[in-house]
DNA sequence: ATACCATGTGAATACATATTCACATGAGGC
DNA sequence: GCCTCATGTGAATATGTATTCACATGGTAT
């Protein structure tokens, strides 16, 4: 029998199974056996700590919601010039896709979406909440002559955020078959050569 | 009991009635019993017309195929200014999403990707054929003066794509909550603030 | 040391889904 | 008219999945 762990230990073990499952194996595959492989643990064992998948898909939601968007946030509220903080973002943007492929995926899965998820709503509300935060960026950075004038900042924020998701989206689809940070460099430096 | 009706009459209804079930459910609501209530006939009468699930994913992405990327590739090789194409095509690409969101989710569905389907390797080819089209059209912008020099074909192709993505995407997600094609051309205008 | 209770698990249950089968039906060639 | 075969269907089958249950175990407060 397995050794036994505190309830908050064992619910972040298995919330980073689910999300290593998401990764290899897309949203579809996700199911209490496949977490409880991955975590290796009993499918009983999961429900010791989680009322069901609901709770689960809930907190992977919380999860990502703190660690990746709460990031942009922060890194949008410091002192940098306009420029520099979209590069951050970006390219910390990458690196969490990078490292957990499974976000892109759970975030713009249509079984969360269009299932009957009660915190699709928040999900949603939080990307809007990160579109938000771009656009200010922009908006700073083009008042403060970095960024061309004419630019609409929110749509500029769509375009930035479209091309990191793509970019993910290839990446993910295609068994991370290249190397995901040199292509999004590349797009990076476009992007600079679109907006000045 | 139901009409008869030829097999191949069949497969385009049945082909239809999956596109509309992705559409209004995602693709992890593609079932069988789905499909056979959508197009309105029994599950076994399924099975008459193809031979499993496998062959009807097989069967849309080859009328996805034939349908949105041909389309594009007929643009890209006619006779107008490069601009002018890539509008075009925009606009082409915006419209067949609004008429049929299923397709969006079909083509970047980690199902498909993940899963052991073997048309997956087709399908991606396909979408690498399709950044290639507009690749070639960027290009030729920016040698006939439409476009700012220094531009990177291939990665403003990535950006164009990722932004109709996005679209598709938040779209979708939001199950229709706003206007497409409004949203759409607000993105249009600002991709050419970008480019020139 | 012991009793309690949180943690852990194999087996049972209920339901969903893909697929097959035996049989029905009717359109078209003769 | 009638025979045949493609088309159509309800019921059965097999497998997958979420969830519950009865029981095991061991850490810890007393």
């Amino acid at each position: 029998m397995l050794e036994k762990k505190s309830t908050l230990v064992r619910k972040e073990e298995i919330i980073q199974a689910a999300l290593e499952v998401i990764g290899k194996k897309g949203v579809r595959a996700l199911t209490i056996a496949a977490i409880a492989e991955s975590a290796g643990m009993s499918e009983a064992n999961i429900y010791r700590h989680f009322s069901g998948k609901e709770q689960i898909f809930s907190a992977l939601a919380d999860f990502i919601g703190s660690s990746v968007m709460g990031k942009a946030a922060t890194i949008a509220a410091g002192s940098r010039k306009p420029l520099e903080k979209l590069e951050t973002i970006f390219n910390s943007h990458i690196s969490i896709i990078a490292d957990h492929p499974g976000i892109p995926r759970f975030v713009f899965s249509d079984d969360i979406h269009l299932g009957q998820s009660s915190f699709a709503e928040t999900l949603a509300l939080r990307v809007g909440n990160y579109v938000e935060t771009i656009t200010g960026v922009i908006a700073a950075g083009i008042v403060e002559g970095e960024l061309k004038p004419g630019l609409y900042p929110r749509e500029t924020a769509l375009t930035l955020l479209g091309m990191i998701q793509f970019t993910a989206l290839r990446w993910t689809i295609s068994n991370a078959s290249f190397e995901i940070r040199p292509e999004a460099e590349k797009l990076w430096q476009n992007f600079l050569v679109l907006v000045r």
